[in-house]
DNA sequence: AGGGCCAATGTTACAATATTACATTAATTG
DNA sequence: CAATTAATGTAATATTGTAACATTGGCCCT
């Protein structure tokens, strides 16, 4: 939140959305957000999708493009918003993620120039089974 | 066309969506490949996504999850089908996207295994500019 | 060749995800 | 307080992807 005010104002649809977010414990979809905004009826999608917008730019939470889904951001308070790139461990059982650090950022940088390539932000996303669910099989 | 043959049956379905895919020249949307599969109207979506998800499990092409689009492989004929993974390198001015093998697999399977994770997948995607865009600007 | 099977396709409808455009309200600033 | 910009409300629609079920086509078996 914070960090949040540091750009912009922490209005009450953001805020709202935020919290569904956090509270999901997990990737979620924008639109089980929008189901989830009022108590009685669903919000408009432009409402969640401009929050989604922004809290990205915050660095409060990432969008995980495999899964067309949001998650709150693990590490916010350790890095500039700007500089805030994330890998992500993806379950494929039971749909949890976890937020890692990308390996050697680096390497690709390099690999990257070769060609005269300017990495502006990557996306890493592994999917796989999580301990739990390998243990369950 | 050959490392297809060990799986299944190349259709005219199939090689018609690889075609279009092929001569694209960088990544496709499904429903640019749906627009000129035939000469007058337009495929089904059905008869285009059951031949890209074909396509993919044979190795022949890759879907680019923050641009939900697909790209013909570049190296087929160097891996086997089921242990093919690529990392890509996106522009986000011309659209061009340029495959690279993914540094460091095994630090991510490193650090996954750190807590468990057993790794089936790995997304990389870098974008940002070529070099081409990079001297226009 | 005829019958049985399964892979692949055709077809319709619809679900899920995301954006455009424009009107309105709220906050900020000179 | 007027002017300006940021944020929101609202309706409609665009884009992306799937479900369900009927039909066809290739292949194997005797």
């Amino acid at each position: 939140m914070l960090c949040a005010e540091a750009g912009e104002r922490m209005t009450s649809s953001r805020l709202r959305t935020y919290e569904l977010i956090l509270a999901a414990n997990g990737p979620i979809k924008a639109y089980d957000v929008i189901d989830r905004f009022h108590p009685e009826g669903a919000a408009k999608p432009p409402t969640v999708y401009r929050a989604l917008s922004f809290l990205e730019q915050m660095g409060l939470i990432h969008r995980i493009e495999s899964l067309n889904a949001f998650v709150a951001c693990d590490t916010h308070d350790q890095h500039s918003a700007s500089e805030h790139t994330a890998g992500f461990l993806l379950c494929e059982c039971c749909g949890q993620s976890e937020e890692i650090a990308i390996p050697n950022v680096t390497d690709i940088e390099t690999r990257a120039a070769k060609t005269g390539f300017k990495v502006n932000h990557i996306t890493l996303e592994a999917r796989g089974l999580c301990q739990a669910c390998q243990s369950d099989q």
